[in-house]
DNA sequence: GTATATGCAAACCCTTTGCACATCT
DNA sequence: AGATGTGCAAAGGGTTTGCATATAC
């Protein structure tokens, strides 16, 4: 079914490694130290294959490429576990979290917690099945930075 | 500065009129009953001119091309004013508001609640400055539908 | 040996842009 | 007339795909 390849490999170490999310041609590149000649197409596709397998997450923030996620990792700071959430399908489900965007070095790393009570916020007759959120701001070096 | 054109025009009738966001290729098609010949490159321009004009919001849903909902005035006191679809007036404040996403009609509504207190959920030394959240599920008339 | 993964190039979707012509004021 | 908007076609990012070859099992 899934044939352990170089390639496989690499592009999860690469996201192991980086401890944040990674976009593919950000992927391509770290990846690439450890699987020469390694191509964009499937970086693309094995994010895809390791995504369905549960061992990445696709991170979507509105209007910005896809970026991808070594599963229950924290880069900075925090851990602690997420709460669950109600599921849609039935694939292996990555836990319930949002993410932290820094404005100022792009990077994004998850964050625990979840203000909840999403369905109060539905007007009336609509049923709220999951949600998406956000925060964009200053991470903790780009913080104390003053200007860059 | 900025002239009034047909297309112009057509533009800002077809998202006033349907009270919800749309794409650039939905607007097109709306507007072409107005503007004739009307191009997606003028939506384009357009679309983006009257948002920096304060006429027209960009509503970006993760992983989702970007939308364009009229900004219209609401009158006060709605719970679920801005739901409905069609004819009926729109909300959507010149403040800080988020979406309701419809997975069935792929809808997209104005919701005026916010669950606040983000900062409490940004790792320590993180500073939030804005936020995104869109909720995913069923509008009104497809919770009622029978559920595919 | 056979099925699957890879690399390459081309295609696709969404959005922007260069340019000559049309249109608004 | 002068400035701005429009249509068309081409280009640009991000992502997917067809196909022949290489590779894992």
């Amino acid at each position: 079914m899934e044939r352990h390849t170089r390639q496989r490999q690499a592009v999860l170490d690469s996201l192991s490694a980086s401890g944040r999310t990674l976009s593919p041609p950000e992927i391509l590149e770290i990846a690439r130290q450890h699987a020469p000649g390694l191509n964009l197409s499937t970086v693309y596709r094995q994010v895809k294959a390791l995504e369905s397998d549960g061992q990445l997450v696709k991170v979507e923030l509105p209007g910005q490429p896809a970026r991808f996620e070594a599963r229950c990792r924290h880069g900075a700071g925090g851990d602690e576990s997420c709460s669950s959430r109600s599921a849609v399908g039935a694939a292996a489900l990555p836990h319930h979290h949002h993410h932290f965007h820094c404005v100022v070095c792009n990077a994004v790393v998850p964050i625990h917690g979840c203000p909840g009570a999403m369905q109060e916020l539905a007007p009336r007759g609509y049923l709220v099945e999951s949600h998406d959120l956000v925060l964009h701001g200053r991470c903790a070096q780009c913080a104390q930075e003053p200007a860059r």
